[in-house]
DNA sequence: CTATTTGCAAAGTGTTTGCAATGAC
DNA sequence: GTCATTGCAAACACTTTGCAAATAG
């Protein structure tokens, strides 16, 4: 995606198209497997944007997250983790090297459980992947 | 499960039987849906153990976990939930009021997903309950 | 007596908040 | 000039750590 089209993206969920929100979005949508913390983003972005400040990160996250543009995940107590929302998938968490990888995930759709209306649904799958095993 | 089971329980999982971590243990195992935070398990314990302190909390739930006696559960960026380990099973989290319900889930036992081995799969469905919605 | 468990307080880590400075239009 | 965005530092919440006191066997 280019800089126009990314622009696109947050005007169409009516987001302020700002340079540090663009290169937030620019750095998540990189590759189909970014799951970054606001610590990897700072640390990929502060060497071009040397005054980038944590506080802009949560909150532009948060904004991202509040329209559905970006998914927050808490694999771990410590920290979230952030992905753009690519629809329905699960992810393969390794616990040996902390590896994310996204897993296709066998589309039953299910709205409701016994009157609990679902709305999201994680899957994660915690083992070694092929390197640690 | 009374006294004499629990600290069996224990033992099996050669943990020492301290009162405390049998109170602890109690908790968790008295209904199928406590999913507790390290501050409920406090809150509810401290009135009978009035000397309880969280340190002594945390370190139990981490010696229950990393013997498998307990499952960490990470719905929140915020706190952990521990629950019992009762076997595959997802959880429902009510976005509303916060409130978690276990769910069956149909067994797929999965081993093995392109190399990655797989050790133990999480399954959260977020949305609203039968009250909130 | 020895080894383990506990409690306290301090430190650590990730996140949020308040507010002034900056920047866009 | 007005309004939204940003950066800083302080505040926060949850968890972990170090160490001495208490306890168990």
């Amino acid at each position: 995606m280019n800089a126009l089209e990314l622009k696109q993206l947050l005007d169409d969920n009516n987001i302020k198209a700002s340079y540090h929100r663009l290169q937030i979005l620019k750095l998540l949508e990189r590759s189909p497997d970014v799951h970054a913390t606001a610590d990897d983003i700072y640390r990929e972005l502060s060497s071009e944007i040397p005054t980038l400040s944590k506080a802009t990160i949560y909150n532009t996250l948060s904004i991202f997250v509040e329209c559905g543009l970006v998914n927050e995940l808490s694999f771990s107590k410590g920290e979230s983790c952030y992905e753009l929302n690519r629809g329905l998938h699960g992810h393969m968490v390794c616990e040996a090297c902390g590896k994310i990888r996204d897993v296709k995930y066998g589309a039953e759709k299910i709205d409701e459980i016994g009157g609990f209306k679902v709305k999201s649904i994680d899957v994660t799958y915690r083992g070694l992947c092929s390197n640690c095993r």
